[in-house]
RNA sequence: UCCCAUUUAGUCUAGGUGGUUCAGGAUACCCCGCUUUCACCGGGGAGACACGGGUUCGAGUCCCGUAGUGGGAACCA
């Protein structure tokens, strides 16, 4: 049989990061196994609606390169993948479990719920549920008669359909990461299978389109794995065949706890997809570094392309724990891609763009070329060619302070110094090797370090303290541009 | 409080079937080198098997406890 598999994200909004490697996960399981990778979005909470939701899920994906096989805008006959337009299947098989008594109607009102919860409370029960036990002194099929239950039921009120848990019973499954886990039904309530406003909770739809569906492996995040043992109930209640389960380890906050909007937000960690989309993220990287959260080859190396990655995942080396989220390691990958799989001609366009989006007219693509060329291998995000190479279209407007500490009191002798033999040099040989030149007579004839000339003209040029090549920089930037800087500084700076 | 899972350096992790390649790699950090600066790159350094029992000639590796961490305990997914 091959391999299907879903993720099943809720449209509650922007696709978050861990998010993002569940579905990632996944992806790489079926491409590995030549499978089937389903888009199905769980939209059963109608109060949680984000209507951008599902757009932005899509075009995450497909920015980090998860290609959907099967999904809402890629229908097939699975369909549909909404499951707000699957609700009268979820009706037909609550009906079905109802008949064969693994389900019951409740009319309980949530106050009355919650009264029960406060009236256990009392009596000592920590937590309290809807249960074998308290099934029995609430409203429901099981405790009124057939005709009080077909009179509320024609006459419209409000009901719920709860899985009739057994008393007593262990559920035991395999998980593909865990092995053997176990479960004792005493710890689990009445899970209610079809709300009030007749959607079906995440538990029953998610088993019956996992069945339909024909999903053969479910890999998802942990934070399911306490409730699997409902959802095992359930393919036995319908006397299916249970998937193959995979429950993925959470990716945590560097502070602890899971990863969390506002944990990460507070710890400058980007949570959404989008934030890395158009934050100027390599996806290549983000999915390397995501991959390797929970996951390795098993072997010393760390750089894969997707295609690799899907060569090498495999559900047997995804790791149990918690994986904090490094964001620095991220960036160490970002920058790894940016030198190593971006070439210039490939970012020509995109700096071009950044360039003209900040004010900065860099229409000649020669001198683009020259500066994205000197500036690449120090760039360890793209969007960072803009501050660095600001200097190249346009004098700095003041000097960064950590530069200023670096302007010493010879400084201005020695730029002017400088500025001397500068002049010489004719406006079509400015050229890096002439510039070279001047600076060593320069130096020489001040008896100088080349740093005490160097330093000095660099922040005069690009008011910082670091930088790339200064003297192809000089040479781009051209002579008389280059001595009204510096005569800039030296005014200023004294 | 209950249930479940989990626990190798700051972080991500390698360590099928227990025995002087078992404590390895990466990142981060520190130092040195390269260099006009910052980075890149090259070299080096410090840093870990949660704790306690057991099984065994021998355990990071198996078993049991304890603790920590995380998840769950909804008409949310």
């Amino acid at each position: 049989m091959s391999v299907r598999v879903r993720f099943a994200p809720s449209p509650t909004g922007f696709l978050h990061i861990g998010g993002l490697r569940t579905a990632l996960y996944n992806y790489l399981f079926a491409r590995h196994h030549k499978g089937t990778f389903v888009l199905r979005i769980e939209d059963t909470d109608q109060s949680r609606y984000v209507s951008d939701a599902e757009q932005d899920i899509i075009e995450s994906l497909e920015w980090a390169g998860i290609q959907i096989d099967e999904g809402p805008h890629k229908p097939s006959s699975f369909g549909p993948y909404r499951q707000s337009e699957r609700k009268e299947r979820y009706h037909k098989f609550a009906q079905q479990l109802i008949e064969q008594d693994h389900a019951y109607y409740a009319f309980d009102t949530t106050e009355e719920i919650e009264e029960m919860r406060e009236r256990l409370k009392k009596s000592g029960n920590p937590s309290p549920k809807y249960d074998s036990i308290t099934r029995q002194s609430m409203k429901n099929s099981l405790t009124l008669s057939q005709d009080q239950v077909q009179e509320k039921l024609q006459q419209g009120d409000e009901y719920v359909i709860r899985l009739k848990v057994p008393r007593r019973d262990t559920v035991k499954f395999k998980d593909e990461i865990r092995g053997i886990v176990s479960f004792d039904t005493a710890g689990l309530d009445d899970q209610v299978l079809l709300k009030s406003d007749g959607m079906p909770t995440y538990h029953l739809a998610n088993v019956v389109d996992d069945h339909t569906m024909e999903i053969t492996h479910v890999i998802r995040g942990e934070e399911w794995l306490s409730s699997a043992p409902k959802h095992m109930l359930l393919y036995k209640a319908f006397g299916w065949e249970p998937p193959t389960m995979a429950h993925l380890p959470l990716i945590m906050s560097p502070s602890g706890g899971k990863l969390s909007k506002r944990k990460a937000e507070t710890e400058g960690i980007p949570v959404n997809t989008k934030e890395y989309r158009f934050g100027y993220y390599e996806p290549e990287a983000l999915i390397n570094f995501l991959a390797f959260l929970g996951w390795n080859p098993g072997d010393d190396s760390e750089v894969h392309n997707m295609s690799s990655l899907c060569e090498k995942f495999t559900l047997d080396r995804v790791s149990k724990g918690g994986a904090v989220f490094n964001y620095k390691k991220l960036m160490w990958y970002n920058e790894y891609y940016v030198h190593h799989h971006r070439t210039i001609e490939d970012l020509l366009p995109q700096i071009q763009q950044m360039f003209s989006a900040s004010g900065l007219k860099a229409n000649d693509a020669t001198f683009l070329k020259m500066v994205v060329t000197l500036l690449h291998e120090r760039v360890s995000k793209v969007d960072e060619f803009v501050p660095m190479g600001r200097f190249f279209y346009e004098a700095p407007k003041d000097y960064n302070e950590k530069a200023l500490k670096k302007w010493s009191d010879q400084s201005a002798v020695l730029v002017k110094s400088f500025i001397g033999r500068l002049i010489e040099i004719a406006e079509q040989e400015f050229t890096a090797v002439a510039i070279k030149h001047a600076l060593e007579a320069t130096v020489d004839a001040e008896s100088v370090g080349f740093g005490k000339v160097m330093m000095p003209v660099r922040i005069a040029l690009s008011g910082q303290s670091f930088g790339p090549d200064l003297f192809p920089a000089m040479e781009l930037i051209g002579k008389t541009e280059c001595l009204s800087r510096m005569q800039t500084a030296v005014g200023r700076l004294g």
